[in-house]
DNA sequence: GAAGCTCTGTGCGCTAACGCACGCATTAGG
DNA sequence: CCTAATGCGTGCGTTAGCGCACAGAGCTTC
């Protein structure tokens, strides 16, 4: 179960690989993401004094519930969940957010908060672009503020798949459609991250995750260790994964400038 | 189980009540929106000429998944679902519109169609907007499009709460959480609801409502009759309900114009 | 290389909700 | 007014997933 504001049991610096350290920093430029990678040079200069590089740890929030969301975040490599908690302190995933997308939508949309927090589930890079300055690039900017607008159908999308899916499938179908997302997002087959957190996530127990995890890894479908899970046979694990995932990446790659 | 485009087995014009034809009858103006209420004359009057009254009967599909939404709907009464339909032909509601807001997001995000269906789930008006109009009006009219962002962050908000709450909570809480969204968005406190369709709606199976609806019905918090649903103590029904029908009212309340 | 966390594996009883089947009550409509 | 269609009530076996408890295995740190 998610504590609120904090990872559980999740001392942030242990699960951190050497290598997708290594992985991720080749890709700090403004431009590893697709939102502002798919922006003409005169849409984009205008844009880029203002964005400022920053590194996204593992477990870092980076929008807390109801609080004022500062900045907007374009992250260029990583993985950052949008998470509900309920009162008895359970939580629920309700969207992920790669390097396709941005982290702050209340900023564009007017909200300027959420009930949600903000967190990152796998660390990486982000350009982070504060929420007044965007707020007068989007009324000037027209391509970004359509980008923007379109990410953000496509978020809405996945949120509204991922209610059906928490109703009618089963843990070990939300399970590959989880891993798959999240593999979309990384630049190697491997998620580093733990069953417990992956059970969070889903809003599920630890225990389902292991069972689940489990009959995959004896499939042959994946191969995990502690803190780290490899996928071995992604069309296998597709072919387990309920169509939510089919439906949402079509809707992303309709929606979403692909770099 | 809601078949595909259709329902199940629900004839539209049995089951909608003569009187709560009466009551919506009188509400026909586009002023009823809580959106284009709150616009200025100025910014109203040049989108007036565009918008065409409709009646909006029990049952009707008012957009297809995946198909081009040609018109956006400026509810006066009645209530609008977004439906995801899965493979094997189960359904689950992501999200309810009512006069506070809008029908047809994606004509103004961009994507001009949405894996989702939006059925009339309580029968009501509306004024009808071509999406091409829309999109030219959103360029020109910053309230407009103001209310309009606001408005689908609300949205978001209530989708991403109900994917939590299928995750957590227990039927009778979130039969108790839609009657309230319901009971929100009409004149009276009676809905003219099968509990077949409630079921659909919830995602769950039919029996389990009529259960849920018996014990809500003993306590007194509730009366109801073939179709028809009296809510007679809404603070009791307000306790039972999950936490998500505050979370989400909150948001409403906050991002969008009270008329 | 030993100690101490942190993760994962497993077992067991429990419960909400499902699927299916059938009967009864209420309304609509000829 | 009778019939058919539709909606609601109920029972019963099944199951996915929960809560809890504890043991073993793998990193990390000193």
């Amino acid at each position: 179960m998610l504590q609120e504001h904090t990872f559980r049991s999740y001392p942030e610096r242990r699960l951190v690989p050497r290598d997708s350290r290594r992985a991720v920093s080749a890709q700090r430029t403004p431009r590893q993401n697709h939102l502002l990678a798919a922006l003409p040079f005169a849409n984009y200069d205008r844009l880029l004094p203002d964005l400022k590089p920053v590194s996204l740890p593992l477990g870092e929030i980076i929008h807390r519930a109801g609080e004022r969301e500062k900045h907007l975040y374009f992250l260029t490599s990583g993985i950052v969940s949008r998470i509900y908690m309920t009162e008895n302190g359970a939580s629920a995933e309700c969207a992920v957010t790669g390097n396709e997308g941005v982290i702050g939508v209340a900023s564009f949309l007017g909200g300027e908060s959420t009930p949600s927090q903000a967190v990152v589930v796998s660390p990486g890079y982000a350009y982070q672009l504060a929420a007044d300055m965007l707020k007068i690039e989007f009324e000037h900017n027209r391509l970004l503020a359509r980008f923007l607008l379109r990410y953000t159908q496509a978020m809405i999308t996945q949120i509204a798949q991922i209610a059906a899916c928490n109703r009618h499938h089963t843990l070990e179908q939300r399970l590959c459609f989880w891993i798959l997302s999240c593999l979309d997002r990384l630049p190697s087959n491997e998620l580093a991250m733990t069953q417990e957190l992956i059970a969070d996530m889903l809003g599920v127990r630890r225990e389902g995750v292991t069972a689940a995890a489990g009959k995959l890894q004896t499939a042959g479908i994946i191969h995990y260790r502690r803190g780290h899970i490899i996928v071995l046979d992604r069309p296998k694990l597709e072919a387990l994964a309920c169509e939510c995932y089919a439906v949402v990446k079509r809707e992303y790659d309709r929606l979403i400038p692909v770099s």
